[in-house]
DNA sequence: AACTATTTATAAGA
DNA sequence: TTCTTATAAATAGTT
C-alpha cells in the first residue's frame, strides 16, 4: 500500500509479519473507534495475534456487544435485518419480558418435548423478542441510569444520616429530660418521588 | 478524510451518518480481513449500526473467537496491553480519564499545531491509554458497580423506612403516653456487608 | 522508532 | 444508491 503494493496473503517473514501486525492493528482499532463515534455504532473487536496475544476494543463493553449479538436469532445474524425498537414501551415491557425470558430459559428439553414445532417456533420468537428488549433496556440503563442511581444513593445516605441524628437526639433527651422534640420536621424533606425515576426502576427490574 | 478533513464526533445529519457508516463499515471490515490474512491473526468484529442492524465478521467464527477470549482469565483480559488498574480507585479514575479523553478529543488540528511531534506522540499515547482505562472502568461499573449501587439503594431505603417507622412510633407515644421506647434497637440491623452479593451474576446469566 | 513514497480510504458532490 | 474525485490517512519498505 505504499512504497510498493502488497498482495494480501500471509507474510512469511516473522519479523515483517509482527511489524505489520502492530501497525495495522493500531490502524484497525482506530478505524473502529472512529466508526463508533462518527456513526453512533456499537462495536466490539477482538484480535488474537499469531502469538496468541489478545487485543480487544468495544465501544461499550465486549461482553455487552457479545450478549447483544447473542440475542439475535440465527436468521437475523445471517441476514442482519434491521430491528426497530420502541423506546416508549420499552420501560414497561422490560420487566415483564425479562421474567418471561427467565421462565422460558428454565424450561428444559424434556418439558419442551410436549410442544409441537409450531408452538416451539412461537416460543422461540417470543423469547428472542424479549431478549432483544431486555438488551436494549440494559443499554439504556447503563448509559443513563447510572448517574441517577448514584445521585439517589447519595440522597438516601444523607437522609439516613439526618434520621439517625434525630434518633440520637431523641434517645439522649429521653434519657435526660422531658424537653419536647420536633419530630415532625424529620418527615419534611421527603425523598424525591420515585415515580420521576423511570429509568432507574426500569434498570433495576432487569436485575431482579 | 478527503475533500475536507472531518472531526471525529457524532455526525448529526442522519443521512450523512448513514452514508458514512456504510462506507466506513466496508473499509473497517476490509482492514480486518486483511490483517487476519496478512498476519495470521484470529479476528472477530461485531458492529451494530445506530438503527440496530448487525454486521459481523470473523476469520474463523465469531463464536470461536468469543469462546477463546472467554477462556482467558479475567486478569489476562483486563491487563493485556500493559494497563494495570486499581479496582478501588476505579470509579474515581474513570471519570477523570473520561474528562481527559474528552478534552483531548476536542482539540482540533489548529490547536495541535503548536505542539511538536514528540508532544503529539505523548498526547496520543495518553489518549489511547485513557480510552482503554475508560473502557475498562465502564465494564466494571456496568457489570459490578451497578448492582452494588442498586443493592445499596435498597438497603438504604429499607433502613430509612425502619427509621421513619420508629420515629412515627415515638411521635405517637410522646403525644399519647409516657411509655418507654426501645430506640437502641433501630441501630441494630446494620447494613449487610457488601461482599456477599451474587445477584448481579445471577441476573446476568439471563443474557448468556 | 522514524521517514516517506505510494497506495488506500473516504468526504463531498454529482 | 453508486460514481467521481480531490485530499486525508494508512502503511510498505527503508533507515
Amino acid at each position: 500500500m505504499t512504497r510498493q503494493k502488497i498482495e494480501i496473503k500471509k507474510i512469511d517473514n516473522i519479523t515483517a509479519r509482527q511489524v505489520t501486525f502492530s501497525k495495522r492493528r493500531r490502524g484497525l482499532f482506530k478505524k473502529a473507534r472512529e466508526l463508533s463515534t462518527l456513526c453512533d455504532a456499537e462495536i466490539a473487536l477482538i484480535v488474537f495475534s499469531s502469538t496468541g496475544k489478545l487485543f480487544d476494543y468495544a465501544s461499550s463493553s465486549v461482553q455487552q456487544v457479545i450478549e447483544r449479538r447473542g440475542m439475535l436469532s440465527e436468521t437475523e445474524r445471517l441476514d442482519h435485518p434491521s430491528i426497530e425498537y420502541d423506546r416508549d414501551t420499552l420501560s414497561m415491557l422490560s420487566k415483564e419480558e425479562a421474567n418471561k425470558v427467565r421462565e422460558l430459559r428454565q424450561l428444559n428439553g424434556e418439558e419442551l418435548e410436549g410442544l409441537n414445532t409450531n408452538e416451539l417456533q412461537k416460543l422461540e420468537e417470543q423469547l428472542e423478542k424479549g431478549l432483544r428488549r431486555v438488551s436494549k433496556a440494559k443499554d439504556e440503563l447503563m448509559f443513563k441510569g447510572l448517574d441517577e442511581l448514584k445521585r439517589k444513593r447519595t440522597q438516601l445516605m444523607e437522609e439516613n444520616q439526618r434520621l439517625k441524628q434525630v434518633m440520637r437526639n431523641v434517645a439522649q433527651e429521653q434519657g435526660q429530660s422531658s424537653e419536647s422534640v420536633n419530630i415532625g420536621s424529620i418527615f419534611d424533606p421527603p425523598l424525591e418521588d420515585d415515580s420521576s425515576d423511570t429509568s432507574l426502576r426500569l434498570g433495576l427490574s432487569l436485575f431482579k
